[in-house]
Formats: C-alpha cells, structure tokens, sequence
DNA sequence: GTGGTCTAGACCACC
DNA sequence: GTGGTCTAGACCACG
C-alpha cells in the first residue's frame, strides 16, 4: 500500500499515516495477518522520522490493530474484534454533526451526503464472506 | 442558544465553541441577522478568557458567518453564501472516509450510517421553509 | 450629497463620512462656500451618535477644509490650499504601495491600473479654471 | 529581507509586517517556496512579542500566501493563485478613490500620479520572468 | 525547537 | 461598553 503524506496539512504527520492505514484496512488493501514495513523503513520511504512512525505503531498496538512479534515485525491483526462502545458512538456523532452542518450551510443536500457515503462503503470489504 | 464545554475534552476550547455555532446556525437556532453576546459576555458566562472568545469571532469573520457591525456587535451574517469549493469537498471526502471506515470496522453497517446522516439532517433547517 | 454609511466595516464611521466628503471636494459635488448640514442634522439623517459627526468636523477644521461660522454653521473652506508636504507624499507612497502590490498579486496589471487611476480623475474637477 | 517597524506609528505592528510581507513577494524579495523565520525568530529580531508575529503568520496562511510546512516552518506558497473578485476590487476602487481625492485636492495632477504608479510597478516582478 | 492554545492584564479607538 | 492590539508567561503536541 501507498501511503501519501502532506507535510502542509495541520493533521499531524502521525494521523496521516494512522488514518491510511486505518482505511486501508478498512478496504482490504492491509488484509488481518500481513505485515506492515518496519519502523525504519516506513520512515525512510516516506522521508520522515522514525519516532513518528514508531508512534504511529504503538498507537496501533495499544488499539489492538496490529500485534508486534520480534523479529517477525508488525502484522496486521488477524483476529481483529473492535467494540462500538458508547462513548466512540457519542463522538462519532458530534463530529458528524459539525461535518454536515458544515456541508449543509455550503449548499449540500440530504441526498448528496447520502451518495457520498454510499460510495464510501462501496470501498470497504464486505463483511458478508464472514 | 446555550454553549456547553468540554474542558477536559483534547479538542481545542475556541474550536467547540466554533463548533456549536456553526451548528447552531445550520440547525435554524441561530437565525441570520441574530446577533451574538460579545466578546467578553460569552466569555464570562463559560468561564474562560475573553481572548479565546475573540479568536472564534474574529475566525468566524474571516470565514464571512458573522459580520461584526460596529456598535450592535457581532451577527449572524444575513446573507451568507458559503462555496463547497474543490478543496473543502476534497477534505471533507478524506475526512469522511476515515470516519466510515472506522465505523465500519467497528460493525457499523451501512444502512445504519445512512440511518445517522438521516437523523442529522433531520435536525437542520429546510431550505424550502427560509 | 449623500452620504452612505456601512456599519458593518471596519473602517470606523468618521473616517467614512469624512472620506466622502473629501472626494466629494474633490468631485466638485461639495463646492466652497457651501455648507454642510448641522452636526445634529446630519448625525439623524444618518442614524449615528453626533459625537462621531462633531468629531469629522473638527478634524475637517483642523485640516482647514471648512471653517465653522458661529451660527452660518459649517462651510467648506473657500480658499482652501492643502499642501503635499514630503510627510504626506512619503505616506502617500507607502500605501499606495502596499496596495498595488497586492493588486498585482491577484493578477492585476500595470495598464488596468494605470486606468484605473484615469477614470477616478475623470470624476474629478479639472483645475483649468483656477 | 529586512523588515523595518515604526513603533510610533498608528498603523498596528503586525499590519506593518504584514504589508512588507506582501510588497516583498510582489517585488520578488520573498519568492515562492522560500521560507520565513520562525514566529519567535522573527519576534526576537523585531524585538517584538512573538503572539504578534504569530497573528501576520496565521493571517498569511488563512489567505494562502504562504503554508505552514511542518518543521521547515513557514513557506510561501509555492503555486500562489489569488482571485481579485468582486469585493476585493470594489474596496480597492473606494480606497484608491479617497487616496487620489485627497491626492488632487493637494495638488497632485493626473500625471503625476500616473508616474507614481509607474515607479511602483518597476520594482514589481515581472510576469515574464517566472 | 516549532507552532498551537490558553490565560491574564493593560491600553486604546470607537461609538 | 465594545472590539482591537500588544505584551507576557505558561503548557502542550509535534517532529
């Protein structure tokens, strides 16, 4: 997988490389038992420093994505379970709702938003191979 | 319209309080033309310095939401025309996407992301009624 | 002449009256001799505080653009000769400065200002007669 | 580039910064993909408070002039494009209107003020040459 | 070391 | 009383 990085943005370098591996995920392009690059070499295809990265990782770990073996390196989760917990529903919501009011006053409708998600999951796996 | 702050919340004190106005004048209870407390009026009534305040009003201004009228303080600009330029819609869909893509590997289908978008929209003004 | 008045800039009140009745001077719509509405009159007409009128007149008569007649109220200054003192050109340049250079930065070029600049001294009374 | 300050003038510290800024990419002084000093760099040099440096940078960036790269700091904005629309170019036409009045009722004649212009677009960057 | 956020207090211009 | 500006000092996130 590809990840781009834009050293302009006010996302924090490490969000950046959190959110595309997250969506990676997501939509199979990471599949649960393969493994990410390590550390070092992550941080040198993208031209940024190691503890970012390292960051990015343990973060990761801490969120039960990924699994850390020595010497094996970081591999993707292959049983991955992720709670919906209340208080991931409640934020959800509240960003959510400043997202689309935001879209709302500049002139996006109900149906438009509604096409973008579902584009949005026509991106992701289907959970039907279960 | 009643401002409620999350102190011990990571997101920054003037960015909720942008938050809630800016969904406040999607949601109709902030009406264009209405005016807001003044700087220093808001600041006092959360609790925080009035500086905090200034930035989101002064953002706002810059942003063209609010125009502030010398004397009547701070309103609701009357005739806000907001763009969905190609950058905003281009931030908006990666933001989106990381969003769904958590929610989806949290279990969240998308009939029940269609179902929250719904919702949302439920609570904004109908363009149709203005 | 009319006056009109935006509250919602932030060029401060008095600062706008007083620029319209410069280039009004300077268009010939306020010719010398003339009188200027009352203080109270014209702070009606408009719908703002006479202190904020009192104060462009003042400073217009500070200025020796009119002269204030004690009951004939207040007319523009007959014999009026301002100078360009090297203050006011070395200000003059300065901001003018500032202000084609932004010009030029959004893509404007020397000949539209250069006609620019003709077609605000086409609104202005030529000096043959003098 | 040198930044000269005039503590003692009434034109706000960080406006003053801000103008020469914006000649100073006009005039090519500052180019595309340059950066600038650090808010607190800049500060100590002006001999200034750094918050005030830090209000011109964020103005600069929320008008994308310039972008605020993470760690090499602030760059000017490499493909810079500003719009010269329908309200920059009435307020330009008021300003220039009260600055000319006042220009003409000094003296000033047409000519001259045509060669005033022509001096300031020589120290401008050519579009040609880029 | 860099910018981002927040607090605090002071002075001023405007109305 | 209102916003605008400036200073000062503190803490934090990021890289």
């Amino acid at each position: 997988m590809l990840l781009t990085i834009a050293f302009e943005s006010d996302i924090p370098l490490y969000q950046q490389i959190k959110n595309q591996i997250i969506t990676g995920i997501a939509q199979g392009k990471l599949k649960p038992g393969e493994s990410l690059p390590s550390v070092r070499q992550l941080a040198a295809d993208i031209g940024i420093n190691f503890h970012t990265v390292n960051k990015v990782y343990q973060q990761l770990k801490q969120e039960n994505r990924v699994v850390i073996h020595r010497k094996s390196g970081v591999i993707i989760n292959p049983d991955l379970k992720l709670q919906a917990d209340e208080a991931y529903r409640e934020s959800l919501t509240e960003t959510l709702e400043v997202l689309f009011a935001e879209a709302h006053l500049r002139g996006g409708t109900r149906e438009e938003s509604q096409q973008f998600i579902e584009r949005i999951y026509h991106t992701f796996l289907q959970e039907g191979s279960k």
